[in-house]
DNA sequence: TCTAATTTAGAGTGATCGCTCTAATAACTT
DNA sequence: AAGTTATTAGAGCGATCACTCTAAATTAGA
C-alpha cells in the first residue's frame, strides 16, 4: 500500500472555489491556489491534473455545496413564497450586511461560457438545479393558493431565474444598498 | 512640429474594444491588442499608457458607439413599447441569427466590478444610460397610453434593466435560441 | 536644408505564468 | 525489516506576461 493524502479533498476545494468565486479564472493564479489550499504544485497536479482540472472540481463542489444547499433549504421545504424571497434576499445581505460575492456560476458564465464548452455543460447543469428548484416552489404555491393558478409555472420561474441572474450582475458593481429594495419590490411583484 | 500618429484612433478602440468584449480583460493580451489594433507597443504605450488605460478608453468607447447608440435608436424615438421590445431583442439576434456577444458591460462587471473601482464607476455611468433610456421609454408610453398609469416609471425600469442583465448572461452559455422567445414572453408581460 | 518634436518599429526587460521533475517521506504488505 | 507504492516538498522548466528602450522615420517650422 501507498501513502496516504495529508489533505482533506473537501476543505482543499471548498478554498479553491473561494479563491475563483472571488478572482474569477484567469486571475488566479496556481500561486494563490497553492497559498489557498496549503498544497504544493506536486499535489495539486497528482490530484486534479491542471489548473483547469481543479477548476472544474471546484465548479462541481460549488454546485454541491453553495447551489444545492441553497435550493434545498429555500425552495424545497416550508413557505414557499417566503422561501423564494429568502433565496433571493439571502444572496445578497446576511445578517443585514451587504455580500458582493455574486455567484460563481454568473461569474464563471460570463468569462468563460463562450469559450469552453465542458465548463459550460456544468454552469448550465447548475442553472439548472435552482430552475426546477424555483419551479417547484412556484408549483407548491400555486397548490396553496398562493399564487393565481393562471401563472405558467416554467414562465414564471424563467422569469425569476433571470431577474435573479440580473440581480448577481448588479451587486458586483453597485456600491450601496438601496438597489436590492428595489430589486426585491420587483421580486415580490411576481409573486402573487 | 512633430510626427503626426499614423493610426485612426476611433478604429484602433473599436478594434480593442471587440477584443475585451470577446475575451476579457484578462484573457487578452498585450500581443492580441497589438495584432488586433495594427500597433506596436510604443504606439500604445505612448497613447493609452498601459492596458488598464487602453481598457478605460475601449470601455468608455463602447459606452459612447454601442450603449449610446442603441439607446438613442431603440427607447428615444418611435413607439415605445416596440423600441422596448426591439432593444431587448436585436442584443440578442440579428437577421435571425444568435448573436453570443453579451455586453461588455456585464462582462466587466463581473469579472473586475469588486476590484477596480475606476471600472466599476464607468460601467455604472454606462448602465445608467440605458436605464435612463428605459425609464423615458415608459414615460412615453404612459403618456400615450400604451402603459397603465399606476406602473412607476423607476421601478419598471429597474425591473427590466435587471431582467436584461439576467439575459445578457444568459446568452454567454446557452446553446439554442429557444431560451429567447420565453424571455422575451416575460418582457413583454411587464410592458402594459 | 537643418532643427526640434513626436511617433514608429521591434528587439529585449525582469517577472510571472502553468507545469514538471527529483528526492525524500510515509504508509501498508510480506 | 525490507520491499512496494503513492504523496510530498520545492527547485526549476520554457513560455508568455505587461512593459521599456533605442534608433530610425516623419512631420512642420526656422
Amino acid at each position: 500500500m501507498a501513502r496516504p493524502k495529508a489533505f482533506n479533498e473537501n476543505t482543499v476545494l471548498t478554498e479553491a472555489m473561494l479563491c475563483f468565486w472571488r478572482q474569477g479564472y484567469m486571475a488566479t493564479s496556481m500561486k494563490d491556489l497553492q497559498a489557498a489550499t496549503g498544497l504544493t504544485p506536486g499535489s495539486i497536479y497528482n490530484s486534479f491534473g491542471s489548473k483547469d482540472g481543479l477548476f472544474l472540481s471546484a465548479l462541481d463542489h460549488y454546485i454541491e455545496k453553495v447551489v444545492k444547499r441553497r435550493v434545498g433549504k429555500y425552495l424545497l421545504d416550508g413557505d414557499p413564497i417566503e422561501g423564494i424571497e429568502a433565496y433571493f434576499y439571502d444572496g445578497f445581505r446576511s445578517g443585514g450586511a451587504e455580500i458582493k460575492g455574486g455567484c460563481l456560476l454568473i461569474n464563471t458564465s460570463t468569462e468563460l461560457g463562450p469559450h469552453d464548452q465542458v465548463v459550460r455543460k456544468r454552469v448550465l447543469k447548475g442553472m439548472k438545479v435552482a430552475q426546477v428548484g424555483l419551479e417547484s416552489a412556484i408549483d407548491r404555491a400555486k397548490a396553496n393558493g398562493q399564487m393565481s393558478q393562471d401563472i405558467d409555472s416554467k414562465t414564471r420561474a424563467t422569469h425569476l431565474g433571470l431577474l435573479l441572474n440580473g440581480m448577481l450582475v448588479q451587486t458586483k458593481v453597485s456600491n450601496g444598498q438601496e438597489w436590492l429594495d428595489g430589486a426585491m419590490d420587483n421580486v415580490r411583484s411576481l409573486l402573487h
